[in-house]
DNA sequence: GCCAACGTTGGC
DNA sequence: GCCAACGTTGGC
C-alpha cells in the first residue's frame, strides 16, 4: 500500500466534480509526463491512498482524500483527435499514456499550501519543493499519517 | 500576468 | 548524444 499526491486543476476536475461522478470515480486522464505515467503504470495499486490536490487555481491545496480504484489502462484521450491530449504517435497497439481511476473517499476542509509549508514534518514533500512540477508524487507514510490524522479537521 | 524551473524537441 | 530553443507548469 502506497500513498500519493495527485494534482488536478479544479477548473478541469475539482473535488466537487469528483463527488458527482458515477461511483465518485474518475479516470485520471491527461497525464503527459513520463515520470507521472510510470508511477501510475508501474507502482499504483487499487486501494493506494491519494491526496486530491487543487493546483493552478485561486486556493491551491489538498481538497480531499481519495483512493486508487482501478489499475492503470491506456488513456483514451490519446486516441481522440478532438482532445487536447491527443497524441498522434500513440496507437491502440502501442499506447503511450496510461491512467488509473481515482475514487473519492471524502472531501475535506481545504488544507492550503501555506499551511502545508508551515509544518516541519512536511518539509520534504515533493510538491512543496521549489520548482517541482510533477503532477503525481509519492508520499511517505509518515507524511500521509500526519496530514490525514493531524491536519484533516474532524 | 509574471516568471523561475523544468521537460521535450530537433538540428547538428 | 549534445544542447539551445521552446513550451508548460503553477505559485505568487
Amino acid at each position: 500500500m502506497r500513498y500519493w499526491l495527485m494534482k488536478s486543476e479544479p477548473a478541469d476536475v475539482s473535488i466537487d466534480d469528483l463527488a458527482t461522478m458515477p461511483n465518485q470515480s474518475v479516470a485520471w486522464y491527461g497525464v503527459r509526463n513520463y515520470q507521472a505515467r510510470n508511477f501510475m503504470r508501474n507502482q499504483m495499486l487499487v486501494g493506494d491512498g491519494v491526496l486530491f490536490y487543487h493546483s493552478n487555481c485561486k486556493e491551491p491545496g489538498i481538497a480531499g482524500i481519495a483512493r486508487v480504484s482501478a489499475p492503470a489502462y491506456p488513456d483514451a484521450t490519446q486516441f481522440d483527435p478532438n482532445s487536447k491530449y491527443f497524441d498522434p504517435k500513440a496507437t491502440q497497439e502501442q499506447p503511450r499514456w496510461f491512467n488509473v481511476d481515482v475514487q473519492l473517499v471524502k472531501k475535506i476542509a481545504l488544507i492550503s499550501i501555506a499551511e502545508l509549508r508551515s509544518h516541519p514534518e512536511l518539509a520534504n514533500m515533493r510538491t512543496l519543493q521549489k520548482g517541482n512540477r510533477l503532477s503525481i508524487t509519492p508520499l511517505d507514510p509518515a507524511e500521509w499519517d500526519f496530514i490525514t490524522t493531524r491536519l484533516v479537521q474532524k
